[in-house]
DNA sequence: CGGGTTCATTACCGTCTGGTTATCGAACCC
DNA sequence: GGGTTCGATAACCAGACGGTAATGAACCCG
């Protein structure tokens, strides 16, 4: 429970970052290698190692061995664990917080 | 819509720390002064400012003016942004994602 | 006017971040 | 075994962050 609290900083510091953001997205699609994760960023593949350190630390990746390979995997828990936080405060999103539902309908036909 | 995506990195960043945390934790409740949000902490008054700035930045906070007080108000605006990104992963919190009506279930119950 | 409160601002410090280049290591292929 | 590919690691740098102490501005009150 405590660990879940401290897990929150490690969490909200990697979404912190829209690099880091756009891997997790990228891997939303599947597993990919690190040259596969580099190759669309104007970035060194060391850069690309530490955001998935940063990332892999806040327990938001976790990775795979294929031969020389280590594919990088999404793990959603602590993004879960984020939202459950950030929804306590849905109460201050508008005037009429039933516009959750409205809001949940729409995410849910925006993605196949 | 540019200037949504940017300012989650502004969010995700003033969120990722304890102290900022329980400082909306605590204007939750209603306006505060700084005086009053620096008190159950062990930090000094500048400290506080400095918190409140980033937290500012993000447009998590607005600020009114009473005299030589400034009340700090809670701007849920950005948390909803937040809270959207992060909905977009629910799919992978789990193998079954109808549970997010559950979870939604008990954090309406959880709050008075 | 003068004194106390509230808060901001400045200057400073150590640490962490985000990037680079260069190098090293491990696993594959032939 | 030799070259290649994938990735990690180290050393380094500039800038941001998180705290401090000290000062100063704006206001209220007697």
């Amino acid at each position: 429970m405590v660990a879940t609290l401290e897990r929150l900083d490690a969490t909200f510091a990697a979404l912190a970052d829209p690099t880091r953001r756009a891997i997790l997205s990228r891997l939303a699609k599947g597993e990919a290698t690190v040259k596969e994760l580099a190759a669309p960023f104007d970035m060194t593949q060391p850069a690309i190692s530490k955001h998935l350190k940063v990332l892999e630390r806040a327990g938001l990746v976790s990775r795979g061995r294929d031969a020389q390979r280590r594919p990088c995997r999404l793990e959603a828990g602590p993004l879960r664990e984020a939202t459950e936080w950030l929804v306590g405060y849905r109460q201050f999103w508008s005037e009429s917080y039933e516009r959750l539902d409205a809001l949940l309908g729409e995410l849910t036909e925006g993605q196949s």
